[in-house]
Order: C-alpha cells, then structure tokens, then sequence
DNA sequence: AGCACGCCGACT
DNA sequence: GTCGGCGTGCTC
C-alpha cells in the first residue's frame, strides 16, 4: 500500500453528477464525517478548478472505476438543501431516456451556487426611537412634511424593510427615505426574508356545475392514492381550470406542493388571476424571463417546500419539489412542450414520469387531447374525465368553410367576400370580430419584379419575412434582420420588390381598407411587448376598446373575450403542408382552439375558416364538430402506417459549417444504420431547413416497433462513429418537428 | 461548460 | 525571434 493510500484510508467512495455534459458521475473521495448523502450538493476539484455538484447514488461497482489512489477529495457541503430523491430520479430517466449526458439533464434541476446557501440578510431601515412622533408632531412642523409624516405613520406599523419597500409601502420617493435615514430617523435593521404567498386550498372554491363537480372530485380523490394519470377533456368554456384548481386544492390541504405545465407562461396573466381569485396569493411562477434573483429565491422555496405551487415553462418539472402532490398539464396536445435545443424532451411525457417517479397523480388537460394521450385512454393507461357541456350555458360556436376556389378574395386580397360581409355585420351590431392568420409580418416572400430574385436569409435556407411596422426584413429561424433595401442585390433594379402572400400586418391593413372607421389592432409575439404590456392588451380587448383583432396563434391561447362574436380565419392551411405526420391533428387542435374563442358569455360565436382544402379531414372535422370521428381517423392512419404512438421514431440530425465534410460522415452513418423487422432509417435527408444559422443539416428518421428498444439501437448505431471536426450530432426521441 | 495544451500570423 | 488566434480534448 503506497502512502498516499493510507493518507485515504478510512474516505469513502462518493458518486458526484456535475452539472455539466460529461458521460456521468465522477467518483471522489469524501470523510464519512462530513456525513455527505445522495441529493448533497457539494464542491468538488475539477481539473484545474472547483465546482458544484450533487452527490448521486451509489452505482453498481464498476471494474473500470479509477483506483482510490487516483480519485481527489470532495471539498465539502454547500448548503443546507438536497435536490430531492424523485429528481435524482427523473434526471436519470430523462438522461437515458433522450440520450442526453446526466448533467446536462442534471443542469436543468440546478441554480446558480447563490441559491444553495441561506439567503445573506438584506439590510434596510427601521424606526429610530430619535425619529418624531408623527401622531404628536404637527404637520408642517419643522421638516415633518407630508411625504415624511406618511412614511413615519407607514412604519410605526412596519417590520424593518428595504428602502424600495418603506418608499412603497408609504406612497412616496425613494429620496425621502433616503434623506430621512440621512436625518438619523431610521436606522439600519435587518430585512427578514419574508416567506413566499401561501395559496389557501382550504378556501371555498366557486360553485361548480353537476359536471364539473363530478370530475373535481375524482381528480381530488386521486390525491394522496398514488400515481395514475387521468386526462381532463372537455370543450373550451367547459370550466376545466376550475376542475384542476380542485385537484391542487386538496393537495394543499393534503400539505403538499402542486405542479402546473403551462405552454406560453409569458401569456397567462388571465390565468394567474383567476389562481389567485380561487386561493387568494399567487403561485410561484417559473419561466425563463425570470430575473435572477426571483430564479434563485423560487428555486430555494421550492424544494425547502415553502412555495406550495409552482405554475411553468417546461423546466418547471426539474425543480427540486420537496413534496410534490400533484402534476397538471394543461394544454397537453401543445407542441410548445417538446424542448427542441439542448436537451430534446417532451414535458407533457417527463411530467407523467415525473409523477410516476413521486408517486403522484398526473392530470393532463385539453379540449383536443393529443393523438398519444387518446390512445393511452383508449388502451387503459391512462384514466379520463369529461366535461361535456360549456359552463353557464355558453354554446359552441358554428363553423362555417368557406372554399377559397370556389369564392375567392379579390386579386391581392385575402378576407373573401363572405367573410368581409360576416365582419361588416358584426361591426354594425356592435360586436368585436377577431382574423386569425398564424403568420407573422406583412408578407411572407418579397421579390423582385425585374428579375424574379426572392429575397432570403444569408444564412437559413429560408425567405426573409418582411415586417412593415418595423420597416424591416427578418428571419424566422434565426437571429437575422436587415433594412428592406431599395435595389435588387441580384439585376440593380430600384424599388420593384414585390411582397407575396399575406401576414398579419397586411390583413391588417387590408382590414383598415375595409372597414376605415373600425378599431383595428394587430396582436403577435411582435406587438405585444412583456407580460405586463400583453395582459394591457387583453384588457383592452375586454374593455371593447377594440373592434377587430388580427392575430397569429397569441391570441388562441387561453383569453376569454366576452365580447369576440366571430372568428375569421384568414388561411387555415397554413402549417398542412410538409411532410409533418401530426400536421393534421395541429391544424385541427389549433383551429378548434381558435374558434373557441367566438361567443363565450350567452351570445352565440360565428367562425369562418377560409381554405383550399375544405375536404381534408381537419377541415370537414372541424365543420362537423365531430373530434372524436376526427381522432378515429388519425389514430387509424398512425396504427396502419406503424407511426407513433404505434411505432416509434428517433430522429438524428446533423449539422456542421462544411457541407462536404457533412455528407461524408452522413455516408458512413448510412451505411451502419440499423436494419431489422419493423427496424429501418431514412436518409440522410436535407433536413427541410437545410441551412440553419450557417449550418448544414442533414437528418436521418429511423423507424421501429414499439416494443423496440429504440435507444439501444441508436446507440448501437452510434457507437464508434465519431463526427469529424465541425459536425455536430443530436438525437431526438420521439420527434415532432420534422425540421 | 471551462480551461488547458497546441500549432500558425503580426508585432516589440 | 515572441504574443496570441481559437481548434481539439480532458476533467473522478
């Protein structure tokens, strides 16, 4: 035994995860007497440097494991809190699951190292005994002014608070707080951290319909009784965010914290309202424009267990619930769960395993529920609930296609003659009308006349979108924008481009045309500005303030506008084309979400969907109100083309700056793809965005049975081929976009 | 992800 | 002759 071993006699051997993409845990040697466990943070040498990492659990002993000699020694706790047994768990699962590195993943459940340690004391002001007695003092006495005499009365009543906190709290400047703590009148005191709000599950909730109650009390008793999903499906208008709220209610009143999946967490004002209006505080929200000093507050509150919901983004499931009681996806069929960079997951699918992993009940939420959760009901997976009717006798709206080759629009136009009637009606009642176009900017292709040269990205394989409010050309994939420039790069001809094809801003505009004395507003990602400038917005709407919406999707998501009596979709066969397998169930989930949107309070809500495609199944669905014959139809389709969730997918995507050093690689990758019964690969392919930010990309799909072990015949297929210098390699499970 | 080591252009 | 560009590669 060399010295160095006895020096480590007596250390044992711990597994650390780094947050970083490394193929696994690290082993070190740490002091029993430090008493370390699994969900630890601690700090540890790396290389040249120090990082933070999570004591995970033990693994198999591995014969290739580094002799004892060679392991370097843990440098000790950091913290006071653990990242909690069932996250350790969904970190591993997800790992495996998406082939991704158990940091990367483990990145996504961890903070900045601030959030580990007790918050630092924030220094603030008290009362000083020396300040003047504003109850005694007269006011316009000697500089007691009113501003003063306000902030001295706001802190008789008042633990120590920040300077920002008093000036608040006071309705005055900062400055006079300033200059009050100058005069000696407040002194420094410490803030205590004051505790996130507490939403109440034991308020009375608001009376629900038959329905609704039945359904509450299901997912209530579900509760506590381990894991089971249940899909709450029910029109729009049903009440099912009142349905769900008794689902978080009885988890609170069980002492334990709810998860809410939301797709667009920066568009739910109106949902965060109505939380706090059924359990008096708000939940604590998580998304990615949260600063960072809510980022680390929340992320500590939630796994002390002091937030008791936490409503999110998709990386909302990695936090570190202490105790979680209850998952609820809502809007589950929302594509925007699948997180397509960095660690390629489908939320909706990790939520249900995360509840799994807790013991918990899941409650997936939609009123056009995706092909895969249907068929988990149908085979007995999954349990349902259904909310048959619309709340306070609202009735669903009538959808009417109009066919766009039998009644076209005038030349250069796009609202038909049917439609501009519909609004000029809906105008002259009195009522507001809502055009729906889910494409951003005025027009989606500019050319030029002269020569027919379109206009497009540098570095996308893609056309640069004109945006006329902001006078300028963009990139929908990447960062790229320029001036809309006034001669032909390709033949010099000046001011003859030409914009092809219809966006917002132009139906807009031609609405304007149309109906010059109407209130016209234009609302996409582009218009509205943060949370606070979008939920002015909806206000605005509500308020009648606005006589017609035009909107890309941002306004399908979750607004109830009493007054929005007809729906006018502009083109509703955007997003039909490509290759797409779910093109069809989106359009249908996303034009059914839209016309959701007509006649919500009593009056009766009119939708009319222009298209060329009148007989596509979505269509002719969606006109009927037959969802369910329309699910039929697709899940029929999906089993007999072996598609998922009868088959399942992986796609490979490659990208790199040198296309040929791309396909030479992609060759090879070819020729060691993996063949079997039901086992195939497509491609490589040009991915359909075959340049992406300056890069080349190539895709393979390969296919298998369900019962396949998919991620062992990627890796199989992956093992020993290296890419070549440039080329990177992603692997995407379970593939929605086929971009 | 960092931070090293490692081979080719413009400077004191 | 050096300082420094960021391209591969390793970190228990």
């Amino acid at each position: 035994m060399t010295q160095q071993d006895a020096a480590r006699e007596g250390l044992d051997r711990i597994s650390v995860l780094l947050p970083l993409p490394l193929s696994g845990a690290y082993d070190y040697l740490a002091d029993p007497a430090q008493g370390l466990r699994p969900g630890d943070f601690v700090r540890v040498p790396l290389g040249a440097r120090v990082a933070i990492g999570v004591v995970w659990d033990p693994a198999p002993p591995d014969p290739e494991a580094k002799a004892p000699a060679r392991l370097r020694e843990a440098l000790g706790r950091v913290g006071d809190l653990v990242l909690p047994e069932a996250s350790r768990r969904l970190v591993d699962w997800v790992a495996q699951y998406t082939m991704s590195a158990p940091g990367a993943v483990l990145r996504m459940a961890m903070s900045m190292p601030e959030a580990l340690e007790p918050p630092v004391a924030v220094e603030g002001w008290t009362l000083s005994p020396a300040a003047p007695n504003p109850v005694v003092a007269e006011p316009g006495a000697r500089r007691v002014t009113a501003p003063r005499r306000r902030v001295l009365e706001a802190m008789a009543s008042m633990p120590p608070a920040t300077t920002a906190a008093i000036a608040r709290g006071a309705g005055v400047g900062a400055g006079v707080v300033r200059a009050m703590a100058e005069a000696g009148w407040l002194v420094p005191a410490h803030v205590a951290p004051q505790a996130p709000p507490r939403p109440d599950g034991a308020r009375p909730g608001p009376a629900l319909s038959a329905d609704q109650d039945a359904a509450a009390r299901e997912l209530a008793a579900g509760i506590g009784a381990g894991f089971r999903v249940t899909l709450l499906d029910g029109v729009t208008g049903a009440g099912k965010t009142e349905v769900y709220f008794e689902a978080i209610a009885a988890a609170l009143r069980a002492g334990r914290q709810a998860l809410v999946l939301l797709p667009e967490i920066a568009m739910s004002a109106q949902w965060l309202a109505r939380f706090e209006a059924r359990f008096g505080a708000p939940p604590a929200s998580w998304h990615s424009e949260l600063g960072q000093g809510a980022r680390q507050r929340t992320w500590r509150d939630v796994a002390s267990g002091e937030a008791r919901v936490v409503v999110g983004a998709r990386s909302a499931l990695f936090l570190p619930y202490r105790d979680l009681g209850v998952v609820v996806v809502d809007e589950e069929h929302e594509q925007a769960f699948k997180q397509e960079d960095g660690v390629v997951y489908h939320a909706r699918d990790m939520a249900v395993v995360r509840a799994r992993l807790g013991r918990v009940p899941a409650v997936l939420v939609s009123a056009t529920p995706s092909i895969e959760t249907v068929v988990n009901v149908r085979r007995g997976r999954y349990g349902a609930v259904h909310l048959p009717s619309r709340h306070a006798g609202a009735t669903l709206p009538r959808i009417e296609l109009v066919d766009l080759r039998r009644e076209p629009p005038p030349p250069r136009q796009w609202i038909g003659p049917r439609l501009r009637a519909a609004l000029k009606r809906t105008l002259e009642a009195g009522e507001q009308s809502m055009l729906f176009l889910n494409r951003r900017g005025y027009a989606p292709l500019t050319l030029c006349r002269a020569c027919g040269n379109r206009l497009q990205c540098p570095h996308c394989t893609a056309w640069l979108v004109e945006h006329r409010l902001s006078g300028r050309l963009q990139c929908h994939h990447c960062g790229h924008g320029e001036r809309l420039p006034r001669t032909c790069a390709s033949c010099g001809a000046e001011d003859r481009f030409a914009a092809c094809g219809p966006g917002v801003e132009r139906v807009a505009e031609e609405a304007r045309a149309l109906f010059p004395a109407a209130r016209i507003e234009v609302m996409t990602s582009d218009t509205i500005g943060g949370p606070a400038a979008a939920s002015a917005f909806v206000e605005r709407m509500i308020a009648g303030g606005i006589d017609m919406l035009v909107g890309t999707q941002i306004v399908a998501k979750g607004h109830h506008f009493p007054g929005l009596t007809l729906v006018g979709v502009v083109d509703g066969d955007i997003g039909l084309s490509g290759g797409d397998l779910r093109a069809g169930e989106r359009t249908y989930q996303l034009l059914h979400q839209v016309a959701g949107r007509a006649g919500r309070a009593g009056r009766p809500g009119h939708v009319l969907l222009q298209t060329h495609a009148p007989d596509h199944p979505a269509m002719r669905a969606l006109a009927a109100g037959d969802r369910d014959g329309f699910i039929d139809g697709e899940i029929e389709a999906r089993e007999r083309l072996s598609l998922p969730p009868f088959g399942r997918l992986a796609a490979l995507v490659l990208s790199g700056p040198d296309p040929a050093v791309l396909d030479r690689f992609c060759r090879e990758l070819a020729r060691r793809a993996p063949r079997g019964p039901g086992i195939d690969a497509l491609g490589p392919a040009p991915a359909p965005l075959a340049i992406l930010r300056g890069r080349h990309r190539r895709r393979f799909l390969m296919r298998a049975p369900r019962d396949a072990p998919l991620q062992d015949l990627v890796a199989e297929w992956l093992v020993g081929a290296k890419p070549p210098g440039g080329v990177r390699l992603q692997v995407d499970i379970d593939p929605y976009s086929f971009l």
